[in-house]
DNA sequence: AAGGTCTCCTGAGGGC
DNA sequence: TGCCCTCAGGAGACCT
């Protein structure tokens, strides 16, 4: 499931492989791998040449020698991978750009990701524009963001899922930052001191930085293994996918919760539930 | 208006 | 073995 950390990794990886390249040709497999909101064919950009790899939170996207940029989210499930044109089609391969010695290709299996032709504000795609920054902008304004926290009328896990909060989190660092934190998913944010979502945020950022840094050695010619499989970095998840392990603080049984419509992992007597 | 829920999708895994 | 059910979740549409 591709995060902040993951998503920074492709476009790390990317920018390596695909700055000054020329798109010659691009292919659609897939009627669901071009967003709806795509000012034009995929193929229009064909002529194209790559300037650039940028991010903002989840959001991924390619500046081009023209006005429009080429928008990638990987969802679920999205890769990038490099490939030589002679290779076999991978299974679930839903785009493939054609950059003359090599091949850019879209794998997706859950067909949650999507690639688009945007207009730009400001150097941010039209996509992204209503999100917050990452905690890796450089502008990104650790004040300002407490007090989005703060506004909300919510629970603190949805709050940290909401990309107009803080962007970047998902569902995995949600949990991880939380156990750190030792506060309940359900907290109120209302509730809680500016101080402590101070540290909510500050463990967010610390937790994605580490598996950056992770996710930097196990990349393999831009393959992410979105199963986690690979396993480097998974070993370093103290509650997510733990649900009945022992915490690495305090060794009682991790818990699982249904909770906004997906899983919540945490440690009973770390992030004990608050008083109603 | 803002918060909460539903939906899109595929494959894995469990139960029987 | 095969069939059906549940689960995984990012983000935007939709409802209240």
């Amino acid at each position: 499931m591709p995060e902040l950390p993951e998503v920074e990794t492709v476009r790390l990886g990317l920018a390596k492989h695909v700055i000054g390249k020329k798109i010659r040709k691009i292919q659609v497999h897939h009627s669901r791998a071009t967003a709806p909101k795509s000012l034009a064919p995929l193929t229009s950009l064909a002529g194209a040449k790559i300037k650039g790899v940028s991010r903002r939170g989840k959001f991924l996207w390619f500046d081009l020698d023209r006005p429009e940029v080429l928008v990638a989210h990987l969802g679920m499930s999205g890769q990038f991978l490099i490939s030589k044109a002679s290779e076999m089609p991978q299974r679930h391969m839903r785009v493939r750009i054609d950059l003359g010695r090599m091949e850019l290709r879209f794998i997706d299996q859950r067909t949650f990701g999507w690639l688009a032709v945007e207009n730009t504000a400001e150097g941010v795609p039209t996509s992204a524009s209503h999100i917050a920054r990452d905690p890796f902008d450089s502008e990104f304004d650790l004040d300002v963001c407490v007090a989005r926290f703060m506004a909300k009328r919510t629970e603190i896990k949805r709050a940290l899922l909401d990309q107009e909060v803080i962007s970047g989190v998902g569902n995995i660092y949600a949990d991880e930052t939380l156990w750190r934190s030792k506060v309940h998913p359900e907290t109120r944010c209302e509730k809680m001191k500016p101080a402590k979502v101070r540290e909510v945020i500050l463990n967010a950022t610390k937790v994605m930085r580490e598996a950056l840094a992770q996710g930097g050695t196990s990349f393999d010619e831009l393959y992410i293994n979105v199963n986690g499989e690979s396993g480097y970095f998974e070993r370093s998840l103290a509650v997510y996918g733990r649900e009945g392990e022992s915490c690495p603080k305090c060794h009682s049984a991790i818990r699982r919760i249904r909770f906004a419509n997906r899983s919540s992992h945490f440690c009973p007597k770390c992030q004990p539930r608050p008083r109603a």
